[in-house]
DNA sequence: TTGTAGGCGTTATCAT
DNA sequence: ATGATAACGCCTACAA
C-alpha cells in the first residue's frame, strides 16, 4: 500500500534475506536463487516498495536524466523541440530537466547549476554565455543546437544555405526587385544567417537589399507587427522574406485582412515547414527544416555518444514551392483544398 | 579549474579542516569563524568546488524539483503554462521536471517513476488515471489542473461557464440560430466543460443545439479542418464557437481565404484571449482565462502548500467582446489598426 | 566555534 | 548463491 517509508533495508529484514539480495532482485539481477527472488518480490509487492531514486543515483554516480536550455519561446518550433527531446530521452528510460531562460542574466548560474543534476544538457545556441557554456562541458556531456561556428563543443546545427536559395528563386524567377526581411538577426544564430544568407543572394543577383530587416520577434503575433511596419508605409516590397513560418502566417493574416492578394499584391515566404504552411491558402512557400530530427538527434548524442569526442552534425533541409512566392499552383483539383 | 572529483571531504582537507565546517561554509551557516569560512571559501574558490545535488538531496531527503505533467499538445496555451511554471519553480530556486504524454498507456508508469524523482508534481487533468493520480498522491504533493471535480487532490481549475455566457451572447443579444461547436468534447476536461456550456446556454435559449461537435484538435491547423468540414457542406452555420484561440484563429483564416466575411458571413469565436485575438482583425471575440496565472498558482501551491490539506481553487475568466461575433468595433479610430 | 560519528538509500566488491 | 562491508557525497545531532 503505501509506500513513503519502506527502504530496501527494511525489504530486507521483513524477507529475512540481506539488504544486497534485495538489490539484486529489485534489479533484476541473475544471480540470486528462484526461492529467494520469490520471497523478496512478494514482500516488494505487498509493500510497494520503490527503490529511492537519490540514493541508486548517487551509488551509481549517474542522474537518469538530461537537460534541455532554450529561450522561453513560444510557438510550434519549440513544441517540436521539446516533444522531440522528450521522446528520445523517454527511449532511454530517463527523465528531463527544462530550463526556459527568462531573464537573461541569471540564466548562466541557472545552467551551471542544472548541469549538477543532469548526465548531459542540450543548449540552444545564444542562450548562454560562452564561458557558461565552457562550465557545464567540464561537468557533464554537451551538445550545442543551431549553433553558428563548429567550435570545441559537439554540435547539431541546420543547413541554412537553403534560406539563401529561397532568395535567389525570388530574386532570379521570379524577378522580384524589392524584397523585404522580417526577423531579429540579433535574436537568434539562425536569424542572423538567414539574414546574411539573404543579403548574400542579393549580392549574387546584383539588386540591392534593404538597408535594414524589419526586427521583429518570431511569434504570428509578431508577423502582424512587420506587417503594420511594411504595409502602412510608403512603397510595399514586392515580396518579404520572413524568418520563420509564424510571422510568415501573421503577415499573410493581415495582408488578407487588408483585402490585399497574396502572392499578386505581395509574396510572401516563411521557413520551417510547419504543418499550417501546407494548408493555409495560398499556400506558403518555405524552408523545410526537420526540427524533431534536430532534438531527438541531440538528445541520443546525450544518451549515447563518446564523451570526449566533439562532433559537428549538420542537417540537411530543403526548399518548399507553393504558391505564396509567386509561383503556380502544383497539380491537384483546381478547386477546393 | 576542474571541478569533477572535488568533494565537500577533499576540501575539507586542504583547507585542514573537518568536513562540517565545510559544510556549514558551503551553504552560509552563521556559526563559523571569519578566519575559517575565510580559508575555506578560499579553497572552494580555487578549486571550483560545487557541492553534489545527489548527495545533499539524499541527505536532506528533499529533491529540488517539481514536475510538470501534461499531453504533448503545442499551441500558445502549453507555452504559456510552462514558462509560468518554470518562473515560479526558478522562483523558489527549484528545478523542474517535464513528462509530456505521446503514448497514452506509458503515461502512467512514467509519472510514476517521475513522482520519485520529485517533491512535487502538477498533472494536467486527462493525462493519466486516476490509479495513478493516487500512487503519486501517496509520494509527492499533487496538484490537478483543469480537473473537472473537486476531488480528493487539490486543484487549479478555470472557470469554464463563461463559455456559456459568451454563447448566450451569440444566442440572444445577436440572435443567431444556428451555432456550431469547434473542439472535441472527449479529449480534455475543458472541453468537456464548454461543450455542456454550449448545450445548456442553447436549452435556456430555447434553441436546438447541433447534434454534434466538430471534432478536431485544438491547434490552427485543426481550425482549418474544421473550417473545411463546416464551409464545404451545405448549409452554413450563423456563427462558430472554437474551443480555443487557435482553432477559431485557423477557421477565420481559412473563411478569409475563401472571400467570406466574418462577422457578416460567419461569426466566429474562441477561448483563451491569446496575444493574436486582440491583433487579427477582425478582433477575436473570446473567453480570457489567465493561463500563466494557473501555472504559478499550481507551482506555488506544490511549493508552499500544506502538504495534507487539499484545496481547490478556481480562477475566473471574463468575456472580451471585439468584432468577430459582430459586435460593433470599439471606440478608437476606424482607420488603421 | 569546531570536530566526530551516524545516517540518508543504494550499489558494488569482496569473501564465504 | 549469499552476505558483510565499504563506498557514493553530503548533512546534522551531539560532543568537545
Amino acid at each position: 500500500m503505501g509506500n513513503s517509508r519502506v527502504s530496501l533495508r527494511w525489504v530486507a529484514q521483513q524477507a529475512g534475506v540481506s539488504p544486497a539480495t534485495v538489490s539484486r532482485v529489485s534489479r533484476g539481477s541473475a544471480t540470486v536463487s528462484p526461492e529467494l527472488r520469490e520471497r523478496v518480490l512478494r514482500i516488494i509487492e505487498e509493500s510497494g516498495y520503490r527503490p529511492n531514486h537519490l540514493g541508486r543515483a548517487l551509488a551509481e554516480t549517474r542522474h537518469g536524466a538530461l537537460g534541455l536550455v532554450f529561450p522561453g519561446l513560444s510557438g510550434p518550433y519549440f513544441s517540436e523541440l521539446l516533444q522531440g527531446f522528450e521522446e528520445e530521452v523517454q527511449e532511454s528510460g530517463d527523465s528531463m530537466f527544462l530550463l526556459a531562460s527568462h531573464s537573461h542574466s541569471e540564466t548562466d548560474t541557472r545552467v551551471i547549476d542544472l548541469a549538477g543534476r543532469v548526465d548531459g544538457l542540450a543548449i540552444l545556441a545564444g542562450t548562454v554565455s560562452d564561458a557558461a557554456l565552457e562550465q557545464v562541458a567540464r561537468q557533464v556531456r554537451l551538445v550545442v543546437m543551431c549553433a553558428r561556428e563548429r567550435g570545441a563543443h559537439t554540435t547539431v546545427t541546420m543547413d541554412n544555405t537553403t534560406f539563401g536559395a529561397l532568395a535567389r528563386h525570388l530574386l532570379v524567377e521570379h524577378g522580384y526587385r524589392r524584397l523585404a526581411f522580417v526577423g531579429n538577426p540579433d535574436g537568434s544564430p539562425d536569424v542572423t544567417s538567414r539574414w546574411e544568407a539573404f543579403l548574400g543572394a542579393h549580392r549574387e543577383a546584383g539588386v540591392v537589399p534593404p538597408a535594414e530587416p524589419v526586427r521583429v520577434g518570431l511569434q504570428q503575433s509578431d508577423g502582424i507587427i512587420a506587417a503594420q511596419q511594411i504595409l502602412d508605409g510608403g512603397q510595399r516590397p514586392d515580396a518579404v522574406m520572413c524568418a520563420n513560418d509564424e510571422t510568415a502566417l501573421g503577415l499573410v493574416l493581415n495582408a488578407l485582412g487588408r483585402g490585399l492578394r497574396v502572392p499578386d499584391d505581395l509574396a510572401v515566404t516563411g521557413f520551417d515547414d510547419m504543418d499550417m504552411a501546407a494548408m493555409v491558402r495560398p499556400g506558403l512557400t518555405t524552408v523545410r527544416q526537420p526540427i524533431r530530427e534536430l532534438a531527438t538527434t541531440t538528445a541520443r548524442l546525450l544518451a549515447d555518444g563518446e564523451p570526449r569526442v566533439t562532433r559537428h552534425i549538420t542537417l540537411p533541409t530543403r526548399l518548399v514551392l507553393r504558391e505564396s512566392c509567386g509561383c503556380r499552383p502544383a497539380a491537384a483539383g483546381p478547386s477546393d483544398n
